[in-house]
DNA sequence: GAAATATTGTTAATTAAATCACAGCTTCGA
DNA sequence: TCGAAGCTGTGATTTAATTAACAATATTTC
């Protein structure tokens, strides 16, 4: 079927990440001076094939300038404008223990459309601090935190045994994205976008890779 | 084509990731007395289909007492014989700043094949000091260290700017995987087995599906 | 002990993603 | 000014993954 480069289109899950991914490696060629770049250029960047570059790009409706490759500029600005949210959205750290808190410490060293700007824990000697650069509210505040200050986002770096419970009340809570780092798989309903990563599991891949190689 | 059971066939890479999940709900099931399980049962909880479930099963040719659902333990037991080594493998976290530090502080204590006996660094600060349980080594002594002690797989969270330079002296030392954590996608030799993790990319990729949600 | 029910294992169909193949611009060099 | 070369954009094809469909079989019920 035909691909049309309507405004309101949902693109493949995969052609999204990899959207991302181009985008921060332009930036790094804009840094560097490069103002045009080919698709096999960018496809070297990242491993896949030009014709992988190509379609991606020509999903989200993009044509470079013939034979000059494409406005790096440009492209970082169609990029942003499918990517970002006009005026940004609101994440919390739900957790903020020892992968909460390097999440965190990471991310707010960056400027992005997208902005950690609260944390949730349980732990007394934590709440009403400031962790990572971000303030630190208790869990029963959720609802009312999120509501205040519009979190859409939620990544979840809780501990295994209370990650489904505290799934439940950011669903409750009206959060519209959750990242769930807990080895819990979680049910949410389906307007609730979900990703899961499983760290163990990857690792758990990987080995069964390095014991039985392909071909 | 026709799926075999043959010990050497390498699995598909998502029914490898859905086997350690299945593992470590099933190892859940056993501490709470349950013997046997239904295929739908185990799909409700991942979510996933019942037939999903079956076909993953099927591919590691383990068949259940019919109309009893799965033996538990046996179901373990099969998927053990699949994923892991024998005598288990060995693993080292490279750059044991806070990621690194939060992953190896998680994955010792827990019990499994998979050991971090080794974690490499520059900082001297961290050098020949026990962190999160583990010894930290000068990444100048990487190749002699993963040599003497069989280091298989590494675990890369060193900062962007080296992760390149990094990898390549890894493959040189001799990994078979590798575990990326930087944001720099890394070129490495067919035989050594890459997984990356963009954090942010899946950040990102959330929150275009928060401001577009699926039909 | 026959019919109804529940569940598996597997083939076939569908869907989604990646790759191939090539026509069509653009630029360049003669 | 014309042909050759280099890249892009996209329809057609292939491959991989998921889902549907159902025959086979064990269990329960009456
Ligand atoms: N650390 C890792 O690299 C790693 C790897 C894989 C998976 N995980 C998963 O990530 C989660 C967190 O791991 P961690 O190492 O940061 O653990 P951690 O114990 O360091 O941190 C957990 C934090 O959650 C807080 N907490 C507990 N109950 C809570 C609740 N109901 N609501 C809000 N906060 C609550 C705790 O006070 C603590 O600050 C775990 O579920 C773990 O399975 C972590
Ligand atoms: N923290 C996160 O949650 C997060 C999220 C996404 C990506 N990452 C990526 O993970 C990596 C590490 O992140 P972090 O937050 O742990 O950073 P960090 O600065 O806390 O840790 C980096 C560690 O690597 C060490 N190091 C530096 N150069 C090294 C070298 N050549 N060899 C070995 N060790 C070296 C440093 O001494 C430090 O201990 C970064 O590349 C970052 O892009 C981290």
């Amino acid at each position: 079927m035909h691909q049309s480069n309507d405004y309101f289109m949902t693109l493949p899950e995969r052609t999204v990440e990899r959207l991302s991914e181009y985008r921060r490696s332009l930036l790094q060629c804009l840094e560097e001076g490069k103002t045009h770049i080919f698709s096999h250029e960018l496809a070297n960047l990242h491993h896949n094939t030009a014709v992988q570059v190509r379609r991606d790009i020509m999903f989200i409706g993009y044509t470079s300038m013939q034979r000059k490759g494409y406005d790096v500029r440009e492209l970082v600005d169609v990029i942003g404008e499918i990517l970002d949210s006009e005026m940004g959205l609101n994440v919390a750290v739900i957790g903020i223990g020892n992968l909460g808190r390097a999440f965190t410490t990471y991310f707010v060293g960056k400027r992005s459309k997208l902005n950690i700007i609260a944390t949730f824990d349980v732990d007394t000697t934590k709440i009403d601090r400031v962790i990572s650069g971000v303030k630190c509210y208790p869990l029963s505040r959720l609802k009312e935190v999120v509501e205040t200050h519009q979190i859409s986002i939620a990544i979840l770096t809780v501990p295994a045994d209370s990650a489904s419970e505290v799934a439940a009340q950011l669903v409750e809570a009206g959060i519209k994205g959750l990242m769930n780092f807990t080895t819990i798989p979680l049910n949410v309903p389906n307007e609730v976008f979900l990703d899961e990563y499983d760290m163990i599991t990857s690792l758990e891949k990987v080995a069964y890779f390095v014991k039985s190689p392909r071909e």
